[in-house]
DNA sequence: TGTACATCAGTGAACGCGCGTTCACTGATGTAC
DNA sequence: TGTACATCAGTGAACGCGCGTTCACTGATGTAC
């Protein structure tokens, strides 16, 4: 048996895993932003500060790396609203609802949810990378603090309460006129509001 | 002035306009099952029984016939549930909810609703796209028989129960499992039908 | 009635550009001896 | 301490394929005279 030194590195050991994770997270903006078929890599390496050479040093093709991005943009969102912690128990998805159908989610969906910004997209994907987030979807942190006093109940509720949001937003971001957004908005999030 | 003979002619006057009318549905289907940037022009020709060349014929442009057969997707899927036109006046908009979010709609999606197949897309689509589908969704004929005594309610009402049943539709087809697929649609189809 | 010519939907090969992928190279840092 | 060589993240030019678009052509049907 040899040892492998890991030496001779003119980088830190963790270098090469942080280029990696940052091209990774520049990937998932830009999906949200531009959808599946959008970003070149040329482009998602000049964002990370690269040029294109170097991306196959770290993936064996694009749409490796477009299943990790898909990937890592359901956990950035998953967090994004960590905020909502901070509240009693029984008014956390309510918070959320509030976040989420907001004017600044609608016009920022490279930083928001990548259902609203990429369900139809992933439908048609790979199985391998449908089942990923299939998975993804059925474990989401969000359930936890849905409304319903059963854990089945709560997974409903979530897929409800999802489902309108995502749709709402989905169709706010297709409207020009900004009143015509928010009145898409303003509906779902009172209905939900009301509803449990 | 002189008058324009359209003699001469090999075909029925009407034939170039079905030609082209044959294209566009072509487009429009295979744009609901591969997306935006899905079908090309070589494809779609070949569906519609032609080859490529004569594509310039009919259209200046990919993106010419794109916006047209996003319209006709749209116009396509508001008469697809002309059926419920036979039932009770307040029981039209249950059997839409029922229709829309069966396990057959979810497996078809060329046919199907072009919110819930490409909502997104058409989001980042030039300003002329989304000002036409603007248009509409804020005209669409569904809204006469959305449940509400008003006008307005109703119109509230429609962006309530397409946002839902749209997003209930896109995150089923990410899920790869049938059932895992019906319970999105039934909680969601459940909700509605108990909510107003 | 026949011949020359115009029209035009459709054909299919060719062109050219964008973009994913490959590859020889760089340069900084390490080891061998 | 110095010289030769290995390693490896990153570079940027080049390659090649897919696809939108162009273009010379076809062939069926009409008109002119």
């Amino acid at each position: 048996m040899y040892i492998i030194q890991s030496a001779n590195m003119r980088y830190e050991p963790e270098h090469k895993t942080r280029t990696r994770d940052r091209i990774v997270r520049n990937a998932a903006r830009k999906l949200r932003a531009e959808g599946l078929s959008g970003p070149d890599v040329a482009g998602i390496m000049k964002a990370s500060g690269l040029t294109v050479g170097g991306f196959y040093k770290h993936f064996r093709s694009k749409d490796e790396l477009l299943a990790e991005a898909i990937a890592q943009a359901f956990s950035d969102s998953e967090k994004l609203y960590s905020s909502v912690q901070t509240m009693p128990r029984e008014d956390r998805w309510k918070e959320l609802v509030r976040l989420y159908l907001s004017p600044d989610h609608c016009d920022h969906p490279d930083i928001g949810c990548p259902v609203a910004a990429l369900a139809p997209e992933i439908a048609r994907a790979k199985l391998s990378v449908r089942k990923r987030i299939s998975g993804v979807i059925k474990q989401h942190k969000w359930v936890e603090f849905m409304p319903g006093a059963s854990a089945a109940e709560r997974e409903r509720n979530f897929f409800i309460i999802l489902s309108a949001m995502a749709g709402a937003l989905s169709i706010a971001r297709v409207l020009t006129e900004p009143a015509d957004q928010e009145r898409v908005l303003a509906s779902v999030r009172d209905h939900l509001l009301h509803s449990f």
